[in-house]
DNA sequence: CCAAAATTCAACCGATCGGTTGACATTTGA
DNA sequence: TCAAATGTCAACCGATCGGTTGAATTTTGG
């Protein structure tokens, strides 16, 4: 709530959408859902740079899906669920309707739809 | 399953998770939510030119997220909850533990975590 | 028939993405 | 003490993003 530039819950799932739309970033949240882990450990399974890992790991710190703690020189980073939980409350505010009006595409399309003719 | 240009779980998911990633587009879903509308009609409230919501559309529709038909010059489009389900099953398969292993980063900390340590 | 409507397409733009490499700062351990 | 380990930072690169404008295409209605 703080006055000058305010942070949106649309900055917060820009970020963790974002965090979210690349499969090397996935497979970090997938690796960290099984315990923390050091920079150098969750590389390694990767084929590219420590340095772009590094940055994965920026971004979904950002996002506020990981948690670090440095300890002398080894960060070690551990998820947070809670942007997790986010993204998935969005996701289901605008898509649990898959019970009610479930494939309203296909009721539109037999009910002949004046609604959205012009 | 075909045997060329095998689209994986991963793509999909990077298509549905970058799709989600624009407040623009995620305002198109919470709209379509609503109900099935026309390109002009999803394009009038928003303060940009009917080009770029037409381009928007067309990521959520590569992202399986909105269907379209064309009735003469008119194409109307309306919410797939397929992918967006999709992408609730990831969050959930990776972030639904936080009932047992409730934050474990703080568990981590206090464990002393040798873990993770060289 | 023909102008207007609905929409995409194509080209362009600056900004951001995802990766690289090399330099840097800090900490560790022998 | 000092080399190795850990990790980020900075600069760079080509590709993609998100928007614009203007032209093209198709369909509609008078």
């Amino acid at each position: 709530m703080s006055a000058f530039a305010a942070v949106t819950d649309d900055d917060r799932l820009d970020l963790i959408f974002h965090a979210l739309a690349n499969r090397t970033r996935r497979a970090l949240v997938a690796r960290l859902a099984k315990g923390a882990a050091k920079v150098t450990d969750l590389a390694e399974p990767f084929g590219m740079s420590l340095a772009a890992v590094s940055k994965h790991l920026i971004v979904l710190e950002n996002a506020g899906i990981v948690d670090r703690r440095v300890s002398g020189r080894v960060h070690v980073c551990a998820l947070n669920t809670g942007p997790l939980a986010s993204a998935d409350e969005w996701l289901t505010a605008y898509g649990d309707f898959w019970n009610e009006k479930l494939d309203n595409f296909a009721t539109f399309v037999e009910s002949g739809a004046n609604e959205a003719e012009e």
